[in-house]
DNA sequence: CTATCATATGTAAGACTTGACATGTCAATG
DNA sequence: CATTGACATGTCAAGTCTTACATATGATAG
């Protein structure tokens, strides 16, 4: 339900757009919130057609693209899905996981697994510090501007977290191995 | 695989236990990590017996409980996946999601939604502080610690990003309405 | 003694997701 | 003119996950 309505979304944002474009919307803005392939993605918008959410408006000959709108019932649906259905809370983050099963391993092992989380989430909090304030500055601030907030917020909370258990990690180990 | 990871180190974090133990601790100490309910528990566990990963130690008669435990293949292939595997770090998370679509609506119901955000992750924020100052005073600080704390800070972000988007979203409809 | 709840384990259908396979066009570079 | 890369759409198999169905015991409260 998540997907159809994430392509709903986008298509509403966008005005009108082939599955070509939606995939690359996908892996530009939402890539931080929600993942979908091409695989997916045509499926999908074939399914929408048939329950009458999306139709298509127009299809460019020369490569045989076909381009989606939605309409009033789909527009109907997403505003209803957002109001009415209860989010799904459930969290499936392997990293977090990965953090639950640190304590099996060696502390040095654990701060090798850490520097490359440090590693990874400050990159990733670095270029949606970048997105967001792009966003904020851009006129009508709509689609993206809250999301990039969000997964700014996440990805430096994910990021701290690693510090910190790294330095938790490196006192632990010091207390372990005092003065040679 | 991450199911199996789970299961693994549930086992060798509490030396035996059954399915229905394991089940129960996944929604104990891994909700906030890794959801997994017994449907998917008990099948998983009679193929990582099959992969030799895991054995049964006992069988309880009197209401057929099956203990497992871990084996050393088992030990080793957890090592191996956390140190050589490169982790899966796609997110899948419908409130970003929904955070995305917040600008479809008006700002009315966009703040209804926010608060009902805030209220719920308020509510998990507070219960993933208890849960995280009670597993750090506790001996030993193993299993739970890290990811405790790193719920703890997720939930934190996600509940002070709610709290944002509800004061942004209040002061552009106080923009777009001027002194009546 | 009877109802209810926690214990305890399973199966199965359907939905969702990933990754690989498959095909073909158009534009630009060398 | 040949190759490469972006454009463009699809299918399929395998794996993961959710929801509902199905069954049975032990303990406790009324």
């Amino acid at each position: 339900m998540s997907l159809r309505m994430a392509l709903l979304g986008l298509l509403i944002s966008e005005g009108t757009a082939s599955g070509y474009i939606l995939a690359k919307s996908f892996s530009g803005s939402l890539d931080h919130v929600w993942k979908a392939s091409h695989s997916q993605i045509y499926p999908e918008l074939v399914k929408m057609v048939d329950a009458g959410l999306v139709e298509v408006s127009e299809e460019h000959q020369p490569r045989g693209a076909k381009y989606y709108t939605a309409t009033a019932a789909g527009r109907a649906e997403l505003e209803r899905w957002m109001l009415e259905v209860e989010p799904a809370r459930s969290v499936r983050n392997e990293i977090a996981l990965r953090s639950f099963l640190l304590s099996l391993l060696t502390p040095e092992q654990a701060i090798y697994l850490l520097e490359r989380e440090i590693e990874h989430y400050g990159t990733r909090t670095e270029q949606l510090n970048e997105l967001r304030k792009a966003l904020a500055e851009s006129p009508g601030q709509g689609f993206g501007y809250f999301s990039a907030e969000l997964g700014f917020r996440i990805s430096r909370a994910i990021y701290e977290w690693a510090e910190w258990a790294r330095s938790e990690t490196e006192r632990q180990e010091e207390e372990n191995t005092p003065a040679e």
